[in-house]
DNA sequence: ATCGCTTTCTTAATCGATTAAGTACATTAT
DNA sequence: ATAATGTACTTAATCGATTAAGAAAGCGAT
């Protein structure tokens, strides 16, 4: 391994004057520098990362943290996108990406130890149960953080915009002639507390008035359990003319089970999910559904997170929101007349 | 920050002492050793990796290479499948995960570089072009690698059993009476190559002769890709009754085109696909594919990876094939007949 | 000639942990 | 009584890089 000691040796210079001309100190001259950079570039000198993190306490690592047991794990689409953009915005800006998680072999540790024992610079907060005490540690923590769809106090964090998201879809639902409009949501975390409101408000303010049992508990991304919501929905006596699912996801669950009862979509029965993920867009039907801008939101987390970082002085902690959009799709028939 | 140095000014003794009672030498009284435990999580201790990764030449660090370039990004659900099981089995053995890419902020690295920069201790070559000189450098250096689905020379490698799966395929396909049988494949990898190979074999030992028309190259993971080719074959005097994709996700754009026609799945055509993940069964109708058993891939690979940096002794290469299985579904229609 | 001021480099300490080599003391063998 | 052995520590060097503080040399001004 190529160290500094060798690069001073062969300039017949200092190890100081070689780190120092390799980070554009100003006293080291124009030509010494130049030197040192072609020496260091012809004997492939590459810095040690463990060395750096050491001496300054600055890893240029920072963490992601995905806690499967919320079921919003890395195999999902709308999250592997998050990560992949978080990946390479913070790769452009030159961190590295290491997994968070509880416990590392024998070790145990919660996750603000295991983001100090790797000295992450910062730790995006991608999806987890933002209820753990773990978490919350982590989050009340010296080190920067950055949540995705949740907001801690005094941290930043990356919001989708799910009032307007669900607001959008149950406007364009209406808009189709649906009164009759089933909601199934997923368990009740805070983006849950916040569509369910939208839906309501949305509902209320047009006029409509949804009966208790249109409204379903079912689980984020598991179409098992969204299917058995939506049969109880297909048992009622007076059953709803469109379903609303919570993601993308669970609306194939519900799928099946449409299909089991000979139920064709959009003809027989209507349905929207919601996320957006590539997928949706590929199935025949195209799902009407509310695109969240995970690419958009992933890239922000860690834009944020490195100004956070970098410039810890004039960071401010800030809310952002990122806008999604309708995907009309084919999945949401016109039922005609205006009322 | 709690350091060895704080533990030994409580204890009374020196940092030596601490470490080595830390580690469990042979040297320590168990009295005193009892002592500095207890002190070291009273403080709250955690060893620095980076310090220790620096002393050690060690990082207990395992590379990842996702190459997106080569269409088998994160979010295809067959990676972020190998991804997740990859990061679980490492952690179960202590060793965390960092993503190796090319070029990191403004320094230009390629993967050997960015690996030794950060010390990993051995790299998951997950999904790559392997024709690649970059990957191909890494794979030849001194960092103990596994590859994914190729295999270079005296080093490790998990395969997925694609001559077995084709096969599997072909002859499921076949004792549903199908005998006009088309294949899309990918792009031509060294698994295309085995697939391909296999198909051939497959066909030729059940006397079916496939016309060239019949085979086609798409791309993989690329609904649109094979969407057209399957435009390409639907527009063939004489149409194959039964096509095989390249993988799940291309059969979804298939479906795309064969919609368009207005054909329906399996009355007009039966498909099958390839990988096998969890969306394929979801789906109505449940897709015929073979499956790739990508957790446990994945899982080896860690394991074996791990292996071979902690016993570099009495280690030797291994090609490791991963059995899949059908998965029979409800794409392939029964033509009836026997021959 | 001397002082002050730059410019350009070096010295030496430091980050936190590990470990070979050395020391002090007690115990056992001769 | 002396040597040999073992136990339980400590000392000090080391990994590779950074940086505050110091030093040497050059230059102009007085």
């Amino acid at each position: 391994m190529v160290t500094i000691t060798d690069i001073s040796k062969a300039c017949g210079v200092s190890r100081a004057t070689v780190s120092k001309a390799l980070n554009g100190a100003a006293d080291i001259s124009q030509e010494t520098a130049k030197r040192i950079r072609e020496t260091a570039a012809a004997l492939g000198y590459l810095p040690n990362a463990a060395a750096r993190a050491l001496k300054l306490g600055r890893s240029y690592n920072i963490g992601v943290l995905f806690s499967d047991a919320t079921g919003g794990g890395i195999s999902h689409e709308y999250f592997s996108r998050i990560l992949e953009s978080v990946k390479s915005e913070a790769e452009r800006l030159g961190y590295d990406i290491t997994f968070i998680s509880k416990d590392l072999g024998r070790m145990s540790m919660d996750y603000y130890e295991h983001a100090k024992y790797r000295s992450c610079d910062g730790v995006v907060i991608a999806s987890a149960d933002f209820q753990d005490p773990a978490i919350i540690r982590l989050a009340s923590s010296e080190i920067p953080t950055v949540t995705l769809d949740y907001s801690f106090d005094s941290r930043t964090s990356i919001l989708s915009d799910n009032v307007r998201g669900m607001e959008a879809l149950v406007r364009y639902v209406h808009s189709k002639g649906h009164r009759r409009i089933a909601f199934i949501h997923g368990e009740l975390t805070s983006v849950t507390q916040k569509r369910l409101a939208s839906f309501k408000k949305t509902c209320a303010a047009l006029g409509l008035e949804i009966p208790p049992e249109y409204i379903r508990t079912a689980v984020f991304h598991d179409p098992r359990s969204s299917g058995l919501q939506t049969r109880a929905l297909l048992a009622l006596p007076k059953r709803p003319t469109c379903i609303l699912y919570p993601d993308d996801l669970s609306f194939l669950g519900g799928w099946s089970e449409l299909e089991r009862h000979g139920l064709s979509i959009p003809g027989d029965m209507s349905v929207a999910g919601y996320d957006g993920i590539p997928l949706s867009q590929i199935l025949r039907p195209r799902l009407s559904t509310y695109r969240q801008a995970g690419e958009e939101m992933g890239r922000e987390a860690a834009r944020l997170l490195i100004e956070q970082i970098e410039q810890p002085d004039t960071w401010i902690p800030q809310q952002i929101t990122v806008q999604g959009e309708l995907l009309p799709g084919d999945t949401v028939r016109d039922l005609g007349g205006k009322s």
